[in-house]
DNA sequence: AACTATTTATAAGA
DNA sequence: TTCTTATAAATAGTT
C-alpha cells in the first residue's frame, strides 16, 4: 500500500529499508494494540532490527472478567505465567526447527560427500586411460564438507545443481 | 478499514468479536512476516484470546549475513539467546507496571477507607440527632477495603462517584 | 517530518 | 462458515 506495489523480499537500499522498518514497526504495534482492545486479547510483539536493536510491544495487563470486573493482581500474575509458558513454547519450537535444519544439513553433506567420492573414482579411471588430462581433484581444503560455508545451503535452489557444478575449477 | 469506521473499544457482540479476532490476528501475522522479510528483522508475536487460547508467530530464523550467505546454526543459537533476553525484559517491564498499579490500588484504598470513616462519623451524628432513621453502616463483609472486588478500580470512571454511592444499600 | 497516490486490510453483507 | 465488496487504513515514493 503505497505509490507502487513492493516485492516481498529484502529491501536492498539501506536508507529506504530503515525508513520502511520504522514505518512498518509502528504500524505493527498499532495493529497489535487494536487487536488487544477490540477483541479483549493479550498481545506481545518483539522485533529485532538487522542491526540487533530491540523493540517490544506488550498490551496492557488490564483485562475484564466475565462479569466486566477488572481482574485482580494475582490473576495478572497468572497471565504473566501463561505468557512466559507461551514464549518457552515458541522458543522450543524454534529450537526444534533448527534441529530439523541441522539434520537437513548433515544429510546434504553426506550426499555431497558420496557424490564427490564417486566423481573421484570416475576421474581416476579417466586419468589412468588418458594421463595428460589430470585435473587435480580433492584439494581446496575442506570444501564441500563444510556446509556452513556453502552459500546455497538452506536455500530453495535445487541441490542437484550443486552436486555437479562447483566440484571443479572452471 | 471496512464498511464503516470502528470505535477503538471492545466489540461487545461476541460473534463479531470472534470474527474480527480471527481476521485481525491473521492480518497481524502477515504484517509481522512482511516486516521481517522486507527489513531483514526477527519478529515474534504472541496472542492470547480472551478465552485463553494461545496463538504465536515467529519469523524464520534464516538470515543472510553481509555476504548474502545463510548464517550458521551457532549464529542462530545466539539469536535465540537474544530473543530470550528480550522476552525476559518484556516480562520485567510488565511486572514493574503491575507493581506501580498495585501502589495505585493501595493509595485508592486508603482514600476510600478515610472517606468511609468520615461518613460513619457523620451518620453517627445524624443518628444521634434522629434515632429512627438508622441505616446500618459497616456491614457487607470487607466492602471497600477489598479493592479487587470493586468493579470500578483501575477504570477511568472518576472515583468520586464511588466514594458516595456504593456505601449504602439503596 | 509531511504529503498523497496507491495498495492493502477489513467490516458488513451475501 | 467462506466469499464479496465498499470503505477505512497503511504506506511507498515524493517533497
Amino acid at each position: 500500500m503505497g505509490r507502487r506495489k513492493l516485492e516481498m523480499k529484502r529491501i536492498e537500499d539501506k536508507s529506504s529499508r530503515q525508513v520502511t522498518f520504522s514505518k512498518r514497526r509502528s504500524g505493527l504495534n498499532k495493529k497489535a494494540r487494536q487487536l488487544s482492545v477490540l477483541c479483549d486479547a493479550a498481545v506481545a510483539v518483539v522485533v529485532f532490527s538487522s542491526n540487533g536493536k530491540l523493540y517490544e510491544y506488550c498490551s496492557g495487563t488490564n483485562r475484564l472478567d466475565e462479569k466486566g470486573n477488572v481482574v485482580s493482581v494475582s490473576d495478572m500474575t497468572e497471565l504473566e505465567e501463561e505468557l512466559s509458558a507461551a514464549l518457552m513454547h515458541t522458543r522450543a519450537r524454534k529450537t526444534q526447527l533448527m534441529m530439523e535444519r541441522i539434520s537437513g544439513f548433515h544429510e546434504q553433506e553426506r550426499k555431497l560427500s558420496d557424490e564427490k567420492e564417486e566423481l573421484k573414482q570416475q576421474l581416476q579411471v579417466a586419468s589412468a586411460a588418458n594421463p595428460k588430462d589430470d585435473v587435480g581433484v580433492g584439494g581446496q581444503s575442506g570444501g564441500l564438507n563444510d556446509s556452513a560455508d556453502n552459500q546455497y545451503c538452506g536455500q530453495t535452489t535445487p541441490p542437484q545443481q550443486l552436486l555437479t557444478l562447483p566440484l571443479f575449477k572452471d
